[in-house]
DNA sequence: GTCTATAGGATGATAGAC
DNA sequence: GTCTATCATCCTATAGAC
């Protein structure tokens, strides 16, 4: 197999561990058996197991950005932005682990470099929503923290409430509209 | 010293220790050391790291309740009771280390034993808004939208970029205004 | 390009002294 | 009630074979 298609590979399990067990929790020793392959072989391609982590944080703060901004270009109702980009990122959970990287990165800011990074993201993600998307600060705020809330029922794994409880049922409706759910 | 009072001296070290590293990456030295007691005796008291950080959790869970509790019961103007709750959330990032240790144990629903706790806290602070503060379900879920973007903005360490960053200045000063935040 | 073997260090937990 | 000493395990990273 090419070295890049190994790469992806790995950049992928890697985003599932740490979305499901958070940076320090995840080993790689999971990650390479998620991934098919030996330990050692993902330490030689990421170097550090944190270069691997921020490699796979700033491939979801890219992704989140690139999905917004096409949202925006296509979208030409600026009423309806808001809900579209609501529903773009609540498809975004299909990719399993990537937004709960990123969320697992928000609560690290105390870290040098991945406080760094995901400080850089998540400002970086208010600006398209004010200087792309229109947003006021108040709408931008407000956008976020329904990002934030469904990244928290995520990372809770609430669906596994869903049948068994009214109230996580309706939180569930009320938060993250119409979707498969994660 | 009597067994209570450590108890309690490690319970806040352990706090402030797990909300900035998480669960995973805190370990029982380093909140040991943040006690000033030894590593063997934190176990020793607790059993172990996990039974720590649950009690650590529970604790963080009940402290929230009760403060919105106290909240509700005080205020008589029902239109201000957002405001008043969303301010006395803010009140809370005093207590360094509290949300954010809540806001981790959110993300790691995939642990049976933090997993099941987290969901029950967190679906109780649900109901207290539904039932005793009187929010409909679109109601409750903005304020805890905006609540975990407070959670959010604080584990970030946001407020290293008030200064330099113009942008997050107006990020935070509309997602949480008028605090000495943390 | 990928593996096996393993070094080196940290960590949670136990045993036992005081 | 609290500590020192220490074990056993796990984990990241390196060395080197194929």
């Amino acid at each position: 197999m090419r070295s890049g298609d190994r790469r992806e590979l790995i950049l992928t399990a890697a985003t599932f561990v740490f979305g499901d067990l958070g940076y320090s929790g995840a080993t790689t020793d999971r990650i390479a058996k998620a991934a098919g392959v030996s330990q050692p072989y993902v330490v030689r391609i990421f170097g550090t197991k944190e270069k691997l982590f921020l490699e796979v944080l700033q491939h979801a703060l890219d992704t989140l950005l690139g999905r917004f901004r096409e949202v925006i270009a296509e979208c030409t109702d600026r009423a309806a932005l808001p809900g579209e980009l609501r529903r773009a990122y609540v498809d975004l959970l299909t990719d399993r682990g990537m937004l709960l990287c990123l969320m697992h990165a928000f609560v690290l800011g105390g870290d040098p470099e991945i406080g760094r990074v995901a400080r850089a993201g998540f400002l970086e993600v208010y600006r398209v929503l004010r200087d792309d998307a229109g947003f006021d600060p108040g709408q931008a705020g407000e956008f976020l923290s329904g990002c934030m809330l469904i990244n928290t029922l995520a990372g809770l794994h609430m669906t596994e409430e869903l049948d068994t409880n009214p109230l996580a049922n309706e939180l569930l409706t009320t938060a993250m509209p119409r979707t498969k759910g994660a």
